[in-house]
DNA sequence: TCAAAAGTGTTATCCTTACACCCATGT
DNA sequence: ACATGGGTGTAAGGATAACACTTTTGA
């Protein structure tokens, strides 16, 4: 039998809504604290699944009846919850992908929802290449890629520039891969360019004092849990047809492509996009049409649950456009 | 402050490998017991993460050095561990999938691969629709979705008449995806068809006495991690080169279909199989060429590893056919 | 010689992309 | 009138699936 030390199962939820052509997540505020997704422990005997436990912890921190919910992954380095020399519980965390798509009326006082691209500002491509990408990140990591390249301690480890290129896109022939959030996060706090990876002690590419904020921090590994997520939902879009739990019963086509370019972070084109969604018979007229566009009225569409049970696996394909 | 109650963290791993053409998975066998994956506790005193705690379980009980490792899933319901009425304490599972390239020599004494199909035989389609399907498994599902139909308790769930349709293709226009391997399994095991179920004390659909044994079972919810492997497998075949994990260095495109065909379990297309692997830039011509095949001699491939560089996601695309 | 597997070539079809263009409404 | 979004047509290009066929080895 081996030795055996208190285990905490912790469970966290990304709860992901789109207002206003905005994603968001569900955050919580306490005081002058970093914003916190809504967490507690697994207690069994309170849960009968995690998910279910889950759902409490939700339920009682935002009062949210959570809907569409899907779990991540499960966390589990050691100290990744403890400050500099702390000790306390081991804590291994369940993270958890909820969606809601009604706009959630008054959640409890202490949440709200905070803009995804706040907290990862370099993952928003809607209007081209952020400008903090160009300005304060790729100068950052490019010098961070140029000190002692020679950390290849595994055999068949990536070198940091081939990181840089394959998952920030800096390099010749590079290209932005959208669903590589959780890689960039992680290579962020590598190189020690996040707030986080500052609070826990690790060592900075250069002072500390110079650096601007790159995205609002989070509480624990919250923000890694959120671009997890992202990650996670950018993914699923293209084979799932995820993108219907963010969306009210009966929307137009333009608010669909809306929320799919909130969510993937980058433009479509407007005409294939129609044509796409139309043909691939994931959608079927209403019969109603909306006069609050602020153009000509527009059909309103709802999703064909039937989908679900037709095609194996079909979702929003899309590549990027400029119109 | 919630009630606490012990918790204990549960690694278990689903080793894959394939062999003369058959996946296989890493199983231990006790004595008269059923088959077991290797397993052992999280011991945050023993290991820094899970994956490596998941390592150190595998090396100690099979002898075996894990390459590519992937986290599948946390299982925590309550009372999956416990035969009826049984206390202790309370397991969350973490499962995990990991692929052998090399034919792994002497693995430990009571370790042994054991073939996927003999536990999950309905999954293999490669010489057409299995006779165990048509024979023993459609005829009682029919029954069963005909027993009770009235269980929607919950909104929006599916009927049973349609789960059939959509993961048994039971019913008009409906097809086989493979996968849904996960879907079937626990469709069979809500049932009462797998003997899991009738350990666990599950109702079954008739007298259990009558029952074949629709395939081997498992100890523990082994069986339904297999499951949960098996549908990972298939689904990241297609988007991800993670096929190469399951060849030696240079291989035959025949292998290589081969080996497809044996995780997807149907048969695919020769001729337009070899070209969308040409084509697309997976693999390059080592130069030399095996004279082992039987026919002609076949030219030997690499994996080309620096695709996972170029393009974002690239897999073995490929459908079912014929030739 | 035959079986077995390696390979090549060609076509019809579908899907995607890109471009051009017109329609209906509110301000 | 014009801005905004809604909506249609079409043609080029690429990828796929199905088919037929030739080549090289071992038994």
């Amino acid at each position: 039998m081996k030795r055996t030390a208190s285990i905490e199962i912790g469970l966290n939820a990304a709860i992901v809504s789109v207002r206003d052509g905005q994603p968001h997540v569900l955050v919580t505020r306490e005081g002058d604290q970093w914003d916190a997704l809504p967490y507690g422990p697994f207690t069994p005997l309170d849960h009968r699944t995690l998910d279910s436990g889950l759902r409490d912890w939700v339920r009682e921190q935002s009062g949210l009846e959570l809907g569409y919910v899907e779990q991540l992954y499960t966390f589990g380095d050691r100290g990744r919850h403890a400050r500099q020399g702390d000790a306390g519980p081991h804590i291994v965390s369940v993270g958890y992908l909820a969606l809601i798509g009604e706009d959630p009326q008054a959640a409890h006082e202490g949440t709200s929802f905070g803009r995804w691209y706040a907290y990862l500002p370099w993952e928003d491509w809607r209007s081209g290449k952020p400008d903090i990408l160009t300005q304060e990140i790729e100068p950052r990591l490019k010098h961070w890629a140029t000190r002692h390249n020679l950390d290849e301690t595994r055999i068949e480890a990536l070198t940091r520039q081939e990181r840089l290129r394959i998952w920030f896109a800096i390099g010749r022939d590079a290209h932005w891969d959208e669903e590589k959030v959780l890689e960039r996060y992680e290579l962020l706090y590598e190189a020690g360019l996040v707030a986080e990876a500052k609070r826990d002690g690790r060592e900075a590419t250069s002072d500390w004092d110079d650096f601007p904020q790159l995205g609002r921090p989070m509480r624990f590994d919250h923000r890694r849990i959120l671009a997890t997520a992202i990650s996670r939902l950018r993914g699923k879009l293209k084979y799932r047809p995820v993108i219907f739990e963010l969306l009210t019963d009966s929307f137009t086509l333009f608010e669909l492509q809306k929320t799919v370019e909130a969510i993937s972070g980058h433009h479509l084109h407007k005409q294939n996009f129609r044509r796409l969604v139309e043909n691939g018979g994931l959608v079927e007229p209403t019969g109603d049409v909306s006069t609050q566009t602020g153009g000509r009225p527009a059909k309103l569409f709802r999703f064909r649950r039937e989908v679900l049970m037709e095609r194996p696996s079909i979702g929003v394909r899309m590549k990027a456009g400029r119109n």
